[in-house]
DNA sequence: TACTCTCGCTTAATCGATTAAGTCAAAGTA
DNA sequence: TACTTTGACTTAATCGATTAAGCGAGAGTA
């Protein structure tokens, strides 16, 4: 019923090893054999079998372990994330293979989908320093990247975010607004992107002559309800901050409920720069200035270079991607 | 270096065949014997190879093509139901692949992964009556299963949501809060769904003595763009209605948007209904009374339904799944 | 002329499972 | 006793590709 290479070979009155050659463009085969095998290829709108050729080489697929809340996929973010890994992986020839995490943990699953072959690579979500999923993966011998942060360590190869230049960015932003006391509230400091971003914020501080105040600087989670709870204890601090730079959109969210809730109106009373650009971030009250990620372009990234690491070709040095700051009404000069 | 079942076989001390037999409970084999393969499996913790079986026999893969758009895979309506197809895949022992679909169409992409025993069948988003895809689909002999709607004309098997059943009761809701000028926002009238929600809401009208208006009833696309239109039509009738059932929520959040610039208070000033029940209907301002779509077990469903007619197994009857009326402050009383 | 390359192809082994067909001993039957 | 049946295995073909090894013909070299 479906035609193989066999089909093809008899058409092109060639032997089937042939047809591969001409297929993979290895070998060598004269130009007018060539044609013939291509014409018989187009006649009979051959495909080749996955199977068959993933069980002699690769299954050119790409893994990707989903957390297991059915919301998680409806994070705007990891849609575009997904969307950029789908482009990169079909652009090298792969495809992508989304297993949705059960019972079975997240590096269990990999291992599993890799070792029955069924993927040739894994991509990590959320890294975090010295990943436990990667040190097991890669001992498993299993490929795999994440999205990294410049000068974060990792034991896997990774596409970096220039979040310590971002951070840098939006402090020195706050600063030209005429702010001085300027807080930061953080993500858990083992997700990998948290001490680069630490130090773009403590650099910029620096430069101006402000050393950053250990009173205002807050490690949080990483839900909304975090950020309003990591503004709420800002806000109680002997000198409260004029502006804040959160480390996640998210974390800003959940912040601006928190200056709602004190009666003080974020932009005027209180600066707050975000980091994502999620599409909400547009749309608050006011839109929030923030960094944005270039989320589809990560992906691709990922994906690049999870083939290239697979191929075992070589690879490019690491690459690093710019955030860019989206300048809001909610980060506006300092009233005195 | 990956374990096969040549080496299980080797340390069970019997030949590959029986250990297939054991593994996938076919054949005959003696107690001792199943004992000692189990043995040698767990010791070895084999894992069959993937290409290799799905050369003989299945790829255990579904596959589903997503939009290309990168928002597409952010609608928390779809993440759910993606949730739930891999969740009813994990279940009946396959995986999903996603493809998200780049140059070439939809029909042409899952021919292409089914031809080439990536996947053994797929599953189709948003049908239409007389669906083209999967008229294509199924006459090149890929199972595929969609989405229906009770009383729809599909050419592919599918799992219902009861729609007229749903649009019976929410229409039954208004008419007993008083209204009787009740009009409908329907979706795209090729959508499988759409000639049940309007039969069930027609019935309701008809068995409390109100014919359904013509003018009452707009066609709309399916954006929130294409609700706010529909509903600055109605309310540019001569007779405008008093409650309104939207096909969707998202037709639902136009027409509230439309209602707010004519300076309409949704809830006291006209009653609104929508369909679909997501995230944000609840946090709308009123919130919005709406049907309830039970998405992960229709996405549970679907996976099941496509496992069987896979493996041709019996399929059960076509299931069909109801939705449930959620009240909110949308839809009040009739002011008189 | 005789020898070695290279080119262009074919033959056949191979990947790791499934499964039809065959074997052989023990049990059942006439 | 002789013959069939059944149970518990093994042997070997098979799925459809890739690829190492081989082979003949013509070109190049000494």
């Amino acid at each position: 019923m479906a035609t193989t290479i066999k089909d093809v070979a008899e058409r092109a009155q060639v032997s089937t090893a042939t047809v591969s050659y001409v297929l993979n463009g290895t070998g060598s085969v004269a130009a007018a054999t060539r044609r013939r095998v291509l014409e018989a290829v187009a006649a009979l709108s051959y495909q080749p079998n996955h199977a068959a050729r993933s069980l002699r080489t690769r299954s050119r697929t790409l893994g990707l372990v989903l957390p297991p809340a059915p919301t998680a996929l409806a994070d705007p973010a990891l849609a575009e994330l997904v969307a950029g890994l789908s482009e990169g992986a079909t652009d090298g020839g792969y495809y992508l293979l989304l297993a949705v995490q059960g019972a079975r943990s997240e590096s269990e699953l990999g291992a599993e989908l890799a070792q029955t072959g069924r993927i040739d690579g894994l991509v990590l979500l959320d890294p975090r320093s010295e990943d436990e999923r990667a040190l097991l993966l890669t001992a498993a011998g299993v490929p795999c990247v994440a999205a990294g942060a410049a000068g974060s360590s990792l034991p896997c190869p990774s596409v970096s975010l220039d979040l310590e230049r971002g951070a840098y960015d939006a402090t020195r932003h706050l600063l030209q607004l005429g702010h001085r006391r300027i807080a930061m509230i953080a993500l858990p400091s083992d997700l990998v992107g948290s001490e680069p971003f630490y130090q773009g914020f403590a650099t910029a501080l620096a430069e101006s002559g402000c050393a950053p105040d250990p009173e205002l600087v807050v490690e949080a989670g990483a839900t909304q309800e975090a950020g309003l709870e990591a503004m709420e204890e800002l806000l109680s601090r002997p000198e409260p901050p004029s502006a804040v730079l959160a480390a996640s959109d998210i974390l800003a969210f959940g912040a601006m409920h928190a200056l709602y809730d004190a009666g003080l109106a974020v932009g005027s009373d209180l600066a707050l720069v975000g980091c994502g650009d999620l599409p909400l971030a547009a749309h608050t009250h006011p839109p929030l200035t923030t960094l944005r990620v270039p989320r589809r372009s990560l992906g691709v990234a990922l994906a690049k270079r999870l083939i290239a690491l697979i191929e075992r070709r070589d690879l490019d040095p690491q690459p690093l991607l710019n955030l860019s700051l989206m300048i809001r009404r909610s980060s506006a000069a300092l009233q005195s």
